[in-house]
RNA sequence: GGGCUCAUAGCUCAGCGGUAGAGUGCCUCCCUUGCAAGGAGGAUGCCCUGGGUUCGAAUCCCAGUGAGUCCA
């Protein structure tokens, strides 16, 4: 095992005097041009020394520093590359938010399988970090929503024996200090105040040798030179445990902190004041915030301590406050008083910043992904507006960050959030109630509200403990909230991992060549010529191998085409098409034998319902959009041969009214018969040109994308086959909508011959109603609602006839036999009706001051029902009983009124019979 | 993607195997000339849908539909 230190004597230090330190109080080891430094310069081991005393002579605005870093870049050769989206799900499936700069070009061009936009190129990045989200505001620091700015080199070394889709060396780890360096001169800073700190990076199975700069207490920039990946192997062991070895590409990863620059050219109490100022001024006086001199001078000492504030947990920022206010000679819950309200504001205009990249970028609130993260901001901004009592708007806040942004789509903004908004007031209105009913039951007790029962409130209906504290005191009950709360919910989800299976690879598939796309050439034929390169044994059928081929493997949401292949005499069914790293199996019922040469024929008319149904998806899509908003994005996709369906991110439901207008615009394209195009052009200009809006189906790897225009309407990177004029898809028809989660819409749709016939099930269906009811079909709903209206006025009329034939026959006495027990009045009588017309005769003896058994032997059972009227010493449950014991069954119910029976209808009589003497028996009893 | 919860009067909900309830709102009457007033009476339910268990299901089980919520 070797360390990275000699990854660190750069040249660069050499020539300009550097000197390698250790820090006297953390040991970090450091390099600086102060010889005689003793301290790395980083929180906790110096304090901030640029607030009230900023780090460059002029002030700059978050803009401008901006323009003033791109700039500089600009001029030292790199290309300025326009900034990502925040939602990087949206090229990437393994993370949810961008983080970094970086996450722009992983894993892909990371990996050397694409080439970068531009090399070297500098950019600055939006970012969202969730994970210190509970510190932000407090720290003065700490922003969820922040711009890295960035300059990346991709190098590959030189003796790489593997092909990388960019070659050589741009520059490493000299350059990339000097820049630095250059950099913080140009803008006036003190050179000998800056430290390059030792701390190597790892990250997602990748390492390296990287630089923290820290300049005035403020770590500015972490310069990266990721060079490693892991390897069980490798000669290096970083601090994850793993170790780790040289890889062919090496890259420049630097991040400089945009809002850090900008405050320490200000000198700001805190980053925010210095980004920004008008969010925070308007905050301040919407919820009236004021100080003396003499409190604002309190708050600047505070802030100078605050880069001590450590961020790992909330304990410690109260520690580290007590400390601070301790310092300062101050009493730390006046500290506490002046100072929270204010965390509050800045976190607030934190969040809306926030909410405003993910709205603005296309994210749609939901219980998924970046949706619920969106979700989760806004009601933690929607708490803190309410708790500082600002009383704007949740979606004036963030409309104000969208301005300050630059989005276009503010209208959509301002809405996502007022809907989501009004969701989370319904769901607190929901709580509230819960936990009202809740408290008042714990109230009168002893007991406090139990933790399963907050728990419960918390996973299942989303009410924070809190806000149980809060209802409860003044309800008068006790809560117990324990410190290891979202532990325990955390336990609640516990489960087994599904083990996923690793697929083996056959050796043999993978020395295979590419298998020639020709249905890409011509996506309206059916019929081609090939050899047999290999046929694979598969447990049920063959896989073949062909050289070249016109079936369509399923990809995309698209079906395997399906057909023949012949070789001489011999043809053989195509049931499947898969693709496996370029090498297309069709899977046959039979072998047509290895080598031979072979005529391959698609099922031309399934594949024509496919293609329709390919292209109508995208023309659903694009009439979404339009219809809809700019936001909707494709969720999903599954193309059939009677119907399609299409997942939508949106953030409400679909109207009737949004569905006729989808298919008015979808079927206005079909008319205009415009041609579907398809191009293959370099991925980078398609991008350029397209933006990330191209990949709604995931992104496609490699230097070329595939893009499907539709007219000048709609253009996407898409694998599928397509019609060549949008006219021969005929009509589109959507068949429903429904949701498949929060946020997500699904639209069920058919094109073509598929359209006609799912109309005309719908009609056939409409048609046979009409012919029920025997009206015009036009005429049937309003048919409908009288019939039910009628339906539901004669169950009542029968309800009140039975109660009044149950009198006439109590009181007519109709096969009722009278028994006397002891002065009171038995009825015993067989009546066969169903079970309400026996509780209604039943009911009516009882009136009557009698004991009533009534026993019928209708709808093929037997079933009595006893009732006894009060004063009358007899158990109803306990005669039902023992009578429906006699008819091979059960029964009971209350001592007043029971009911029973059982499967033997023959004995119902008998049981009858019986009756006066169980009675008298229990009377006795 | 996974977990959990819920669906009963117009609204808010109780009932959790044995005759469908409360509060509120609605209608009528009385009292009171007034502000979320009081009293009496009344109407209003495919207890989400479909299957199962049971003599009997609003209630228990399964599936579906719809709503909510937590987590990755």
């Amino acid at each position: 095992m070797s360390d990275l230190e000699a990854e660190y004597r750069l040249d660069y230090f050499e020539e300009e005097g550097f000197v390698r330190r250790e820090c006297s109080s953390c040991g970090a080891a450091f390099w600086t041009r102060d010889v005689d430094r003793e301290l790395c310069g980083e929180p906790p081991c110096a304090d901030y020394s640029f607030i009230d005393d900023p780090g460059f002579p002029e002030p700059y605005t978050l803009a401008e520093m901006r323009e003033a870093f791109l700039s500089f870049f600009e001029d030292h050769g790199h290309e300025r590359i326009d900034p990502y989206p925040v939602a990087a799900n949206r090229w990437r499936d393994d993370v949810l938010l961008t983080q970094a700069s970086i996450y722009d070009f992983q894993p892909l061009v990371t990996s050397g399988e694409t080439p970068p936009p531009a090399n070297p190129l500098t950019i600055s990045q939006p970012c969202i970090r969730m994970q210190d989200i509970d510190n932000v505001g407090k720290t003065g620091r700490h922003t969820m929503a922040f711009e890295m700015m960035a300059h990346h080199a991709f190098n590959t070394r030189e003796d790489a024996e593997a092909e990388y889709a960019y070659e050589g060396e741009v520059y490493w780890k000299d350059q990339t200090v000097a820049y630095c360096d250059e950099l913080f001169e140009s803008l006036g800073a003190d050179l000998e105040e800056i430290t390059y700190i030792e701390d190597p990076w790892v990250g997602g199975g990748n390492a390296g040798p990287a630089i923290e700069v820290i300049y005035k207490g403020a770590e500015l920039a972490t310069l990266v030179f990721m060079c490693m990946e892991r390897d069980p192997d490798g000669e290096y062991e970083m601090k994850d445990g793993h170790t780790y070895s040289f890889m062919d590409t090496y890259i420049v990863d630097t991040g400089y902190g945009l809002e850090r620059w900008t405050w320490m050219s200000q000198g700001t109490a805190t980053v925010y004041e210095a980004i920004y100022p008008d969010a925070i001024d308007f905050l301040k006086e919407n919820a009236g915030i004021e100080h003396t001199d003499e409190e604002r001078s309190l708050i600047h000492r505070a802030a100078k301590l605050s880069g001590r504030l450590d961020i790992d947990d909330v304990d410690d920022v109260e520690d580290a406050r007590d400390d601070i206010a301790d310092k300062l000679g101050v009493d730390v819950d006046r500290l506490r008083a002046l100072v929270e309200p204010l965390e509050d504001i800045y976190a607030i205009a934190d969040h809306s910043r926030t909410l405003a990249y993910m709205f603005g970028d296309g994210i749609v609130p939901s219980n998924v992904g970046t949706g619920y993260l969106a979700r989760m901001v806004l009601r933690r901004t929607k708490r803190l507006v309410d708790t500082v009592g600002v009383d704007a708007p949740l979606d004036e806040l963030v409309d104000m960050q969208a301005e300050r942004l630059g989005y276009e789509n503010r209208d959509t903004i301002r809405e996502i959030v007022r809907t989501e908004e009004r969701k989370y007031r319904k769901t607190l209105e929901r709580g509230s109630r819960k936990v009202e009913a809740l408290a008042d039951e714990y109230a009168g007790t002893d007991e406090p509200i139990p933790t399963a029962e907050l728990l419960e409130l918390y996973d299942s209906h989303g009410i924070q403990p809190d806000m149980v504290v809060e209802i409860a005191a003044e309800r008068g009950a006790d809560v117990d909230v324990p410190d290891d709360f979202y532990a325990l919910v955390a336990d609640r989800h516990e489960e087994i991992g599904a083990s996923a299976e690793e697929e083996e690879r056959d050796e043999r598939l993978r020395d295979l060549p590419e298998t020639e796309k020709l249905y890409y050439d011509d996506q309206g034929r059916t019929e081609f010529e090939a050899i047999v390169l290999d046929v694979f044994d598969r447990e049920e059928g063959y896989d073949v191998v062909l050289d070249q081929t016109m079936f369509y493997p399923e990809g995309g949401g698209q079906p395997a085409d399906r057909g023949q292949i012949t070789a001489g005499e011999t043809t053989v069914d195509v049931l499947d098409v898969q693709e496996v790293d370029g090498v297309v199996l069709h899977h046959a019922d039979d072998d047509p034998g290895k080598g031979e040469f072979v005529r391959g024929q698609v099922d031309g008319e399934r594949r024509d319902r496919l293609r329709a149904h390919h292209t109508a998806t995208h023309l659903i899509g694009h009439a979404a959009r339009e219809v809809l908003g700019d936001h909707v994005r494709q969720a999903g996709a599954q193309k059939g041969l009677d119907s399609s369906r299409l997942d939508l991110r949106h953030f409400e439901r679909i109207t009737r009214e949004q569905v006729r207008e989808i298919e008015r615009v979808a079927n206005e394209l079909v008319r205009d018969d415009v041609p579907v195009r398809q191009e293959w052009p370099h991925r980078h200009e398609a991008e350029a040109e397209h933006g990330f809006d191209l990949y709604q189906g995931g992104v496609p790897p490699g230097m070329n994308v595939r893009l499907i225009h539709v007219g000048d309407a709609d253009v996407q990177a898409c694998a599928g086959t397509h019609v060549e004029r949008t006219g021969e898809i005929g009509a589109i028809k959507v068949l429903k909508t429904e949701p498949v989660q929060d946020g997500v819409e699904r639209v069920v749709f058919a094109a073509a011959g598929a359209a006609i016939e799912a109309t005309q099930r719908t009609e056939d269906a409409l048609y046979d109603a009409a012919a029920t009811l025997d009206v015009d079909p036009l005429d049937v709903p309003e048919t409908a609602e009288r019939f039910f209206e009628e339906w539901k006025g004669r169950g009542k009329e029968i309800e009140s006839l039975k109660e009044a034939l149950a009198e006439a026959r109590a009181s007519g006495g109709a096969d009722a036999e009278e028994v006397d027990l002891d002065g009171t009045t038995a009825v015993i009588q067989r009546l066969d009706g169903d079970a309400d017309e026996l509780r209604a005769t039943a009911n009516a003896h009882v009136e009557d001051g009698k004991v009533a058994v009534i026993g019928s032997g209708a709808g093929g059972s037997a079933s009595f029902v006893v009732g006894v009227p009060d004063g009358v010493e007899i158990n109803a449950g306990a005669v039902v009983g023992d009578l429906a014991g006699r008819v091979g069954g059960g029964g009971g119910g209350p001592p007043d009124f029971a009911q029973g029976g059982g499967p033997d209808v023959d004995a119902l009589d008998d049981a009858l019979a019986a009756a006066p003497d169980v009675l008298r028996t229990l009377q006795e009893a």
